[in-house]
DNA sequence: TGACTGCATGTAATCGATTGCAAGACGATC
DNA sequence: GATCGTCTTGCAATCGATTACATGCAGTCA
């Protein structure tokens, strides 16, 4: 039996007679035989692979977009790479030079790497198919599916706004990163339409991590005069910020309301429960990586930047309360 | 110029003129010439790409092995490919024909998977190169690397003990997984060895969610009598029960004592601050990809099983007190 | 000048699956 | 019995990088 007839008889059954499919079943059986997948891309050009470049996989914010991005591609019969600290490494042109051919397709989920770079990738000849999620560029020339940020943390603010605050400040997010300047406009657009005080010592250089919300608190502790509300950059800087002025015996939400972002699994369990804008991650996750397989397999004349916005939803909880009367 | 030559000047610079390199490197430039994994792969019979089955990427646990897996693997040239959900989904031949040859060896992460079936990926004349790790049963003839359950288990219920705790109750991981076991036999050995009462219905049903942990607590309290102590099986657990009993007035230290497992980013920033045993999850993660990638990369004859096991560390912090008196 | 050494480069086979085309088998129809 | 159509199978080229071996060239020394 020649090796033309075995490869129709596993990838087009019905091409080959009964007998022939079921003596290619034993063959496979008993000599174990598996697949060359590298072969078989060299011939089909294709990898059946995507990658997955992340900011902090071991963040559970990512992690759960990549769940979801996993299990999406699963369905459509492909496998993920993951290329974790992205943006951080040495981007050398080596790197992607290995990296080539491996996968079909990018979804990078990391907004600190640089744009010119970026719109090399996409140029021709090349012309790597490329989603742009979460931490995406509001105008940039490329398909992107993420969450209105400014609107939400717009949202966000209100709600402070609307439980009684008039003395609000904001953690911010790592310098340079997309989502930072997006919440923090948002804040402000929030404050601003309101009329309410805007003061700089308020706006805390922070970041994503619970240390980042820790420290902040710290800086905030010394101030003369203090918020009564906080929003947060995301739940991690909240956590933080709560823990850490629990030391010093200010009580969440009694001593300070503080709203956080993205709605983590810990946010409902933490104590206080946690108000937060909700992003929906599996939502971002499917549909990123539905978009890249489309763009992947699609002809290449569909691809013209689509940009997808999904909407966050506000979460009430016990973070936050009417601003104690003095 | 043939192709010979440029595959020499990219991979071994030294063997041809300087001339020749630059003229390379210059048409590389021009072209944007990139190399061909899969050809690459197909000739050297090696995908440099390694295999990370995990039970649920979306779990801070694994996802923080796994960012040390990839760091790890990246340090050595290796590419990083996840499957999620690993043990639950189907596993049926043609997944497992499909993934063979996409990379050159297995890092298992979900201690879920039946055992024959993986015994059956060991063996000759397929022989893939398999490390298994964290949900490793300890007398496995597989490579594992892992903590020693059982004894930090011990631990912790020791550390309770110390206290003055003599009620002491625990919360169980899932059905069926291997730590759930180890961890039960640890609790109930220090109790057994400290002549401490063992009270089946102390020893609640729980699992590695924080939903687990919230529905443990409310099975514990309908109990007309209740432990004045908790070893959780691990630190979500710890966190779901414990913002469950605040709900009905408890407080933890001072109402009940809560010990967890683990030691997730989030323990140091809980109200309480929670008490645990860290388990080195980085170390997990860098020695199983060390391991797998001298595995692979080894004289076959290497390969007989070894067994890393590393110790996890008590860490105490504000969620375990002495019992108060009554 | 001829033989030899050492180095750079070219030639061609190889990895394993896929697929267009050709050939063969078989039955149906006239 | 010849012709045709249909269905199954085999042949052989192909994808792109690697590498053993062959070739060619320059320099050295007797």
């Amino acid at each position: 039996m020649s090796t033309a007839t075995v490869s129709r008889a596993l990838s087009r059954p019905e091409r080959v007679t009964e007998a022939t499919r079921e003596r290619v079943s034993e063959a496979v059986r008993v000599t174990g035989y598996t697949l060359n997948q590298s072969a078989r891309s060299l011939r089909l050009q294709s990898a059946r692979t995507i990658l997955v470049a992340l900011p902090d996989i071991g963040n559970p914010f990512f992690s759960t977009i990549l769940d979801a991005i996993e299990r999406e591609a699963a369905r459509r019969g492909y496998g993920v790479l993951v290329a974790n600290r992205f943006a951080r490494g040495d981007t050398d042109p080596l790197r992607d030079y290995f990296l080539s051919n491996r996968a079909d397709g990018l979804l990078l989920l990391d907004g600190s790497i640089d744009r010119a770079q970026l719109e090399a990738l996409t140029r021709a000849p090349t012309s790597l198919p490329l989603i742009v999620a979460c931490e995406a560029i509001a105008d940039a020339p490329f398909h992107t599916v993420r969450t209105d940020n400014a609107y939400a943390a717009e949202q966000a603010t209100r709600h402070l706004l609307r439980l009684g605050h008039s003395r609000i400040g904001h953690i911010k997010g790592p310098a340079g990163n997309v989502l930072t300047a997006e919440r923090e406009a948002g804040f402000l657009a929030a404050l601003c339409s309101a009329g309410a005080e805007i003061r700089a010592e308020w706006v805390l250089h922070g970041g994503f991590s619970m240390d980042d919300g820790a420290r902040a608190a710290r800086t905030m502790l010394d101030l003369q005069e203090r918020p009564t509300a906080i929003f947060a950059t995301n739940d991690e800087a909240a956590i933080g910020f709560i823990s850490e002025i629990a030391r010093s015996g200010l009580i969440c939400p009694r001593d300070m309301s503080v709203i956080g972002f993205d709605d983590l699994g810990i946010a409902e369990h933490f104590l206080p429960p946690l108000t937060t804008m909700r992003q929906p991650r599996e939502a971002l996750g499917r549909l990123a990586a539905e978009a890249l397989i489309d763009l992947i397999e699609g002809a290449p004349g569909k691809r013209v930047p689509r940009q997808f916005v999904l909407s966050s939803q506000l979460i009430v909880r016990g973070s936050t309360a009417p601003p104690r009367p003095r």
